[in-house]
DNA sequence: AATGAATGAGTGTTCATTCAT
DNA sequence: CATGAATGAACACTCATTCAT
């Protein structure tokens, strides 16, 4: 009750990330184009002019924006496995409810679709995320599998390929959730999908199921 | 003076769809947004007014535009498994060399990355791509997955959610390559990462591990 | 009374004639920064995307502005000295009129003052300016005076110089025409000061004093 | 604690001066427009706000700026003729000589250049130095004419307008150095033209030369 | 006195849409 | 049918000015 209402001068360090925040809302809501900046600054409740003190265009904001929230994808990922003393396959379990829990997170997969949308206008971006994020996960991915490879778990098979696979249902999940929840009639739960996923993954790179080949 | 051709007016009954084709190179270029009605106009050699002759505003052009290849999409896939001689496994395999072969063709496949990009801006154009394209996808899949369950090729699975995993990877493919393709180092061959698909999902939904071989 | 205003679609040819001279207008009453280019278009007649029609920015106008007024100012000066029957002393006098009465045109003379003010802001455009216009009299005078000096008219002087000291009278006045007049108790005519420029002139250059008087 | 060197508040007494100098400095580059506060105070080393206490406006600076420039360009006139013992025509000299000087000065001629285009802006401005600067100058040129005529040495003739004549030159080579110099080939040294100006002049309003009037 | 973060009115430019020809 | 000149609403970005600290 001290001081409620303070309308000038605030956190300057905090400030970046209020309008990242704003900013993350207002893309995913409307995509980079249609969002103006107005809408961004009345959201992160500041006047537009503010903004470019700290960001010199729409498109930095957008940049920023996403680079921001590269670091908190990543790191939930890595956090995902970093249990050493487990299976591989309960390493793929482990990362397949971590990749669930993102894919469920509606803010931050908004990010990644924003890539997706606008990567012939960023370039740059783009590869940055098909990089860093991406790059990242398949790396993540293939180790495990090539590690129940080493062990025996799994059977000999192409880890990047086979990477690439156990991945996709995630990015499906993920994007489905942000692009036809709102108009589907009979929304399917993530949770079940998946968990679907990993047991028909799991079968088919299983080491030759009844004592293997004769 | 019979003679068909007339060189004033070029047929107009074939203008709509060369607008159509012009708009979607151009959307698929620069989205939606970034789009305008001139790049549209001057790629389909025609002034910018003609086209609101044909379409009352740049909505509906795209809506005509996505509308227009829905029908391709779904015809190729039909066609894919009218042959009702083969095995259900078979027909998985043909399934997936059609989608594979829809997922390379890169202005194809730009129309669904366009109903993503804009289904939060177009959220009825949204509700009918997810209806009549994907769903279609999606009973197709999983009649041939039930009637292959049906005859004991298969696993006893939910067939809505094995339909998804099946058709996953095949959308993950055509995202990536009209995503990253422009900026990956060592492009993978949708086609091996199909086939390792087929082979993997396959093994999973085998009837049976034991006797499942023929 | 059979077609009063027409609101759309006027005369393309004409229109950026138009432009220029509503933009001189404007420009010479409040500058070029402080010249909005709605002032420009309602001066003109037209919306303020018109403009952007036929001039790609505001720099653009400016600079089209100042080169379309180059041409009279020219051709004026070149004009005032065809008659190649006179003496010298005649031309300078013809040259001298010539000069007062595009002094006093003030549209004419905001030109170069504009030129003035902005060029550090535009150095091409001074440079054209300096090389097309003042160039030009720079040659007009000296060749008089060259040719004076031939015939034993005048003293020998440095042609080049004493064309500059020719011009100065011109310049100031025209300068101060543009920019004290309206705030001036008394101004002098601008005539009164040429002629009387003349007169000394002539007296300064004339060849030997001696024989000079009639 | 008498000690006049205190470390946070640099003289309070000659910020307005500093000010004002890094204010001449950044108009004269660029122009009144398109000058920045910002230029302003980083080139004087304080911050945005700091103007403001010492000034109301962007406007109020560029008076001041041009006011505190006035004096230094009267005072070196006025200084130039004080002695009161040469001849009207020696004393016109020092004038020309003086005015060289100033005109000379880049930095001091920027302040009648910078009035001159914004004359329009700010007639409370022109007006001023119209009177207090110019009208000066006239009046003291006009002076040494009509002390010259009086006691013979020159002829009679409007010393109102001759003053202008006499100064026309300086004035042009002024403006001249700010403006052209930058963009010109072959610069014409000043004092080269001021000296033959002088020379012509003097000629041209020299007491009948001849044995005067009979 | 000095700062510098914040403001918001102002403006150049774009572009979907209209319509006279 | 077709054109393309014209429109004007919309928006990114700037910058003089304010004021809490």
């Amino acid at each position: 009750m001290g001081s409620p209402a303070r309308p000038r001068l605030r956190r300057k360090e905090a400030r970046p990330g209020e309008l990242l925040s704003a900013a993350l809302d207002t893309f995913r809501e409307k995509g980079f184009a249609a969002t103006r900046m107005d809408d961004i600054a009345a959201r992160a409740g500041v006047s537009k002019g503010t903004i470019y003190l700290y960001y010199p265009s729409k498109e930095a904001v957008f940049e920023a924006m996403v680079r921001a929230n590269l670091l908190p994808n990543i790191e939930r990922m890595e956090a995902a496995i970093a249990d050493e003393e487990r299976s591989s396959a309960d390493r793929l379990r482990l990362l397949v409810t971590a990749f669930g829990e993102i894919a469920g997170d509606a803010r931050l997969v908004a990010v990644p679709k924003l890539v997706l949308a606008e990567a012939g206008n960023f370039p740059e971006m783009a590869r940055f995320y098909r990089h860093e994020v991406i790059g990242r996960a398949l790396s993540l991915v293939s180790g495990v599998l090539e590690a129940g490879m080493a062990h025996g778990e799994f059977r000999r098979l192409d880890a990047a390929l086979t990477a690439r696979l156990f991945l996709a249902p995630v990015i499906v999940a993920a994007l489905w959730q942000t692009t036809f929840v709102p108009v589907e009639d009979a929304p399917v739960p993530p949770a079940d999908l998946l968990r679907l996923h990993l047991d028909l993954f799991l079968r088919s790179i299983a080491a030759d199921a009844s004592g293997g080949a004769p």
